[in-house]
DNA sequence: ATATTGATTGTTCAT
DNA sequence: ATGAACAATCAATAT
């Protein structure tokens, strides 16, 4: 049987991924499950990760560095403490407790330097071994510390997980994670921490930043017997730089704290999948035990999706079905859906996921995949893991690599026979690496069914260059024109009015009562 | 100890 | 008393 998967990406929020990360599934499909050869799967990913399982699956990964370098970037969600907005100047004395990891000890240093260490007093204060609770009473204003580099890869990594198996517990997610974080290459793991050092920089400045200002504030308390309440600084940015007096920031004080550090290199070229990566050949392997895997009772199967990735090549599935999705395409379906029709198609953001309706009767494996807004992505609370998988039940054994994001070769274009790309007259003439054209059914969200959303999506195009229109009240046959009214469905305001009035009027007989309508324009 | 996510449970507050 | 809104807790793992 044909596995069938589905990927879809969402736009990203801009920058994206430029090497893009190209998700490759060959599929040596054979018919059975038991009789085939595990299937692999070559999945060029970036930082999220994906994982599967199923009688056993394994899961090569090289090079992601650069794809999570570009992922990282637009998690960003790094800086914390630098992006935390709510900023107001509470003289709150933060929780002890928040004092032990390096910064503060820095932080200690900077103001005390005469004393080395001498954390003896904090330690009193902290030795109370709050219960949980207490410690968590921290000054919402506080920068938050920047979470570790396990952290953030297991943010990038779990939504795809969970998927896969949305059954899995957050125990047996937890331990995927470990392991593909235990194999994963150094480089790799590199690149995470790097992320996690620069948020870790921006954390000591903010936190500079914000220790100062407390203590500004309690002096300025002190001194000035009203105690006001702190002013109700603007709730501006974070850290704001105004520290006033020792602002103990690191050497390199360059003021600018607060704008989002638009993640400086990680993210060479956002916005085409122009610039691959430098090929890494090597790979890891990850092997996971089915008993590792959740949804092992179902006879596994694995799928991975990259959280943030981009498919250069796309997915390509097996046999019966390939199916090439690029974020290029996905833009372009959503150009071609805006320009074909004014109306706004929910496609690019599809409802988180409906469950599927079970599959065809071949099963197939539909991967919808969201990668989370890369640099927004803080902006934008909600969505962000969206990445679902659906699964067929009882798919031979899988393999998963993890491939360099190959280069961004288009030859994609050979996908789906059936669909004749429509070739986008608008933008990016260019001939650039933004090939591909197609848009396959998977691109779009779950909603409907593959074939259906081809036929929407192709459609959807022709409509607006259709032959002439007419206007739309029955009975004329003039020419629309176009108003800041109405579309282009309208003649004139007569018509517009008539039309509506006859609509009124014809839900009215059909409902054949004179409950109490109101309308109200 | 803290962080990851998300479900569950517990607490508080308003009606 | 009820429900909404928010907070805490838990799971496995890494730092």
């Amino acid at each position: 049987m044909p596995v069938g998967m589905n990927h879809s990406l969402m736009e990203q929020g801009g920058g994206l991924l430029a090497g893009g990360l190209a998700m490759d599934l060959d599929h040596s499909m054979g018919t059975q499950y038991s009789t085939n050869p595990p299937v692999t799967i070559d999945v060029p990913m970036s930082p999220g990760a994906l994982m599967g399982h199923g009688q056993l699956t394994t899961i090569d990964q090289s090079e992601l560095s650069s794809q999570l370098g570009l992922s990282l970037g637009g998690s960003s969600i790094l800086p914390p403490a630098a992006q935390s907005p709510e900023e107001r100047l509470s003289t709150t004395p933060s929780p002890t407790s928040s004092l032990q990891e390096d910064e503060p000890e820095e932080f200690r240093r900077q103001q005390v330097p005469a004393q080395k260490a001498a954390p003896v007093v904090l330690d009193v204060g902290r030795k109370q071994k709050p219960t949980k609770k207490q410690k968590k009473k921290k000054d919402p204003n506080e920068p938050q510390k920047p979470v570790s580099a396990y952290a953030l890869f297991f943010r990038d990594t779990q939504a795809a997980i969970k998927g896969q198996n949305p059954n899995a517990t957050f125990g047996e997610v937890s331990k995927i994670v470990a392991s593909m974080w235990d194999s994963l290459g150094e480089e790799q793991k590199q690149v995470y921490k790097r992320k996690t050092e620069a948020a870790k920089k921006e954390y000591l400045k903010a936190l500079a930043a914000y220790r100062a200002i407390q203590t500004a504030a309690e002096t300025a308390e002190l001194d000035l017997n009203p105690v006001l309440p702190p002013a109700a600084p603007q709730p501006a940015p974070a850290p704001a730089p105004a520290a006033p007096t020792l602002a103990p920031t690191p050497p390199a004080p360059s003021p600018v704290l607060e704008s989002p550090p638009a993640t400086p290199q990680p993210a060479p070229a956002p916005g085409n999948l122009c610039s691959p990566p430098p090929p890494q050949p090597s790979f890891t392997k990850i092997i996971i035990p089915k008993q590792m895997l959740p949804l092992s009772s179902q006879g596994g199967v694995v799928t991975v999706i990259p959280v943030t990735s981009v498919t250069s090549r796309g997915l390509q599935l097996g046999t019966g079905a390939t199916q090439i999705v690029t974020r290029s395409v996905l833009q372009a379906a959503a150009a071609a859906a805006a320009a074909a029709s004014s109306m706004q198609l929910p496609r690019l953001q599809p409802p988180p996921l409906q469950q599927m309706p079970p599959p065809q009767p071949p099963a197939q494996q539909v991967a919808v995949l969201q990668p989370p807004p890369p640099l927004q992505a803080m902006q934008q609370p909600a969505l962000q893991q969206k990445v679902r998988l659906h699964l067929q039940q009882q798919p031979p054994p899988l393999q998963i690599k993890i491939l360099p994001p190959p280069a961004l070769q288009i030859q994609p274009v050979t996908l789906q026979p059936e669909e004749a790309s429509p070739e986008r007259p608008s933008p990016e003439p260019q001939g650039s690496p933004e090939p591909v054209e197609m848009i396959t059914a998977d691109v779009v969200p779950e909603v409907e069914s593959p074939t259906q959303m081809d036929v929407e999506l192709v459609s959807e195009s022709p409509v607006g260059l259709s032959p002439r229109p007419r206007c739309v009240r029955s009975g004329c046959d003039n020419l629309p024109i176009s108003s800041s009214d109405w579309d282009n469905e309208y003649c004139s305001s007569e018509c517009v009015v008539k039309h509506c009035r006859d609509v009124f009027l014809a839900w009215l007989a059909s409902r054949n009562s004179n409950s109490s309508v109101v309308f109200v324009k």
